[in-house]
This record gives C-alpha cells, sequence and structure tokens, in this order.
DNA sequence: AATAAAAGAATAAACATTCATTTTTTATGG
DNA sequence: CCATAAAAAATGAATGTTTATTCTTTTATT
C-alpha cells in the first residue's frame, strides 16, 4: 500500500467533498466552508491546495477526465480490430463511470455547463486523443461511418452521461441487460 | 398581431434574460441584480413574476420544456408510420434548438444539473408522453427496438444536446448534412 | 530551532430578498 | 370625453445573510 504525505490526503478529500456537493447541489450551492467542512478541514487550508474556487473546480475536473480515459484505455491494445477495440473501451469507460457513480455524474455534469473554463474543457477533451484515432482507423476500413468525430461521439458515448444521470436520479436502474443493449444501440449508430 | 399586456412584456424578458445568463455563465454566476439589469427592470419588479430564484428557474425550465415539446409535435399526425413520426418529431426537435440556440442550450444544461427542482424535472419528462407513445407503437410493430425508454431517448435524442453544445461554443458548426447524418445515427440506433 | 502545514476568526464584497415610495393603469361619476 | 380616485405595477435603496478569501496564530514536521 502507498503511503501519501498527509497534504495528499487533505487534498483528495477536498476533490472528494467537491465532487460530492456539486453533484448533490450544484456548484452555485456548494461553497467553500460546505466543501471543507464536509472534508474535515478548515476552509483556510483549501487554498493551500487550489488558487480559488474556479481553480479548484478546473483542477477537478482535469484530474477526474485524465483518470477516466486512462481506466478506459488501461486494457486497451493496438492490435485489436475496431470493432473489438471500441467495445473494449466503451465498456472500460461505462465501468468506470459506474463504479464511481459520482466521478461519472460529476464528469457529465461538466459536459454541459460553463462551469468548466474552456481551457480546462479542451485540455480534458485532449485525452480522448487515441479514442478519436481508433475511430479514424475505423472509417480508413469502412468499418465506422465516416462522420465528424463530434457526431461519432455524441451517439456513442455521450448517452452514457443521460443513463448515468436517470440511474443515479434513481429514474432507471442500469442493470447488465440495458448495459449490453445500450452499447449495442451505440455500435449500431456509428457501424457502417 | 397579438399585442402583450405591459407586465407579460417585461416578464418575457426576465425569462430570456435569465436563459442568456445561465446559458453563458452558469447558474451560480447569474444573480438576480445581473438578471434584472439585462432585462431592463429593477430587482424588485423579479418578485412580482416569480417566487424567487429557484422558483423563477424551474418556471422558465419548465415553460421552455413545453415550448419544445409542443413545437416538435405541432405537425404530427396519428396516420403517419412510426419511422416517418419518429423523422418528423427528430427534425422538429431539432428545428426549435436550432432555431432558437439559446432555448435549446438552456434545455440541454438543465438535463444534467441539479438546478431544477425534480417535481419540475418530472413534469417537464411528462411533456414527452406523445413521443414514448410513438415508440411503443414502434415496438408493438417489430420496427424498433424493445428497449426501455430510456435507453430509446439516450441514443437518439439526448445525442443532439451534444452537438448543441459543441455547435453554441464554436467547436462544431451543424450543416445540413450533419443533421442528415446524425438523424440516420439516431435511426440505426433505435431501429430493430 | 527553523520551516511548513493547518487552523479559526476576521474581512470585505456580493447576494437574494424586502420595504417604502413613486409611477402607471384601470375604473368611476360628471 | 374628462377628471380623479382607487388599485396595480414598478422602482431604487436598504437589509441581513452568505460567500470567497485573507490574516494571525497555533500545531506539526524537518
Amino acid at each position: 500500500m502507498t503511503v501519501l504525505k498527509k497534504s495528499e490526503v487533505k487534498r483528495a478529500a477536498l476533490v472528494k467533498a467537491t465532487i460530492n456537493l456539486v453533484n448533490n447541489q450544484g456548484f452555485h450551492a456548494a461553497p467553500m466552508s460546505k466543501i471543507a467542512k464536509m472534508a474535515n478541514v478548515s476552509p483556510a487550508t483549501i487554498y493551500l491546495y487550489f488558487e480559488n474556487k474556479q481553480d479548484m473546480i478546473n483542477q477537478v475536473y482535469k484530474e477526474v477526465k485524465a483518470e477516466y480515459v486512462a481506466f478506459a484505455f488501461e486494457t486497451f491494445k493496438d492490435d485489436l480490430s475496431v470493432e473489438d477495440g471500441f467495445e473494449l473501451v466503451w465498456r472500460r469507460m461505462a465501468k468506470y463511470k459506474l463504479d464511481d457513480i459520482e466521478k461519472g455524474f460529476f464528469l457529465s455534469q461538466c459536459e454541459n455547463t460553463p462551469m468548466i473554463d474552456v481551457e480546462s474543457r479542451q485540455e480534458g477533451v485532449k485525452n480522448l486523443a487515441p479514442l478519436l484515432d481508433l475511430w479514424d482507423r475505423g472509417i480508413a476500413q469502412d468499418i465506422i461511418k465516416p462522420l465528424s468525430h463530434h457526431l461519432l461521439y455524441a451517439f456513442s458515448i455521450y448517452p452514457l452521461a443521460f443513463l448515468l444521470n436517470a440511474h443515479k436520479r434513481g429514474d432507471f436502474k442500469i442493470t447488465n441487460t440495458h448495459l449490453n443493449d445500450a452499447y449495442q444501440a451505440a455500435w449500431a449508430s456509428i457501424k457502417k
């Protein structure tokens, strides 16, 4: 087990508290004082780790996004077929978000709000490069529709965010069957 | 031309200002004072039309959502085939959001945040009943995959929100070709 | 003993909401 | 059609809280 320096423990608690509060109350109702309290830390301590609230939310977003994509591609190998590669990555993405609903939901929420700075968002998107490469390979091989990355993303990856929200709200329980159906729908929408 | 009572004019200006500010700064950075200024109205006037900020955002959401669905189904007829009916409604939804990007983006933003009250969200969802009926018809006729409404929505309608956001941010311009491609992808994901 | 990390209390600005007046609209009687 | 009084709508300024952030002191680490 890795031993964390004290400071890393506190920082992690702050990140976790931020995600939780933003998820459940919204950014507007997640004051620094509450975040500090939830992380068992003094408000002043936050400013040892983050410049200000905006910097905090940006850092949290970038970290979670990077972790998410790293997880999704962890077991990916270049010699997989496009279809197998896509399925693998898609399922890892789903797994990441379902195994840590809070982080998954946080990412969803960040997709649509002006909460995150433009630069941070762009940096978050950069992480997706391996997926875009995979799609390009698929397009070259005539397996995937020759569409803009935006369209491919919108129809194959983005829908997960909706399902996750419904799941977290309790409107809808994502079962294994649903997950399989969802994967089929994702693939059907982008395959040639 | 319908003549509006003075009050309806002011209320409409407030709604518009709210949508604009929430879209561009986020709920947390849309103070009542700014909303009032943008609507050319005194802050106190807001409270003649809305109970408080939360009530305001809920009302705005419900109104826009109702208008959106009404528009989408305006030209719908029960005697259309499932496929034609779906295409019609899908395209009307896209048209509504593209013709009024601000409202369209506002709706997208509302899908993922705890900004809107649970009850208001549920009321907004109720409007979609005709679409769910259409899907059920399609399922009964073996034209549409027998999936949960949540899945059908996630893959066929929800992706528009992503495209609209990218469009509004300037990352991506939705052309007619894109729109056709998007419709094809939407249909491919839900058709049997 | 020196340095770094953390804390609680203090500060100043921003905020949602209300209050006391003023302006505008509506209704009424000549 | 007008004058005017009552009612409604709208306002700017005030209120009391809440907020992000900083300051000074205390505690922990080196």
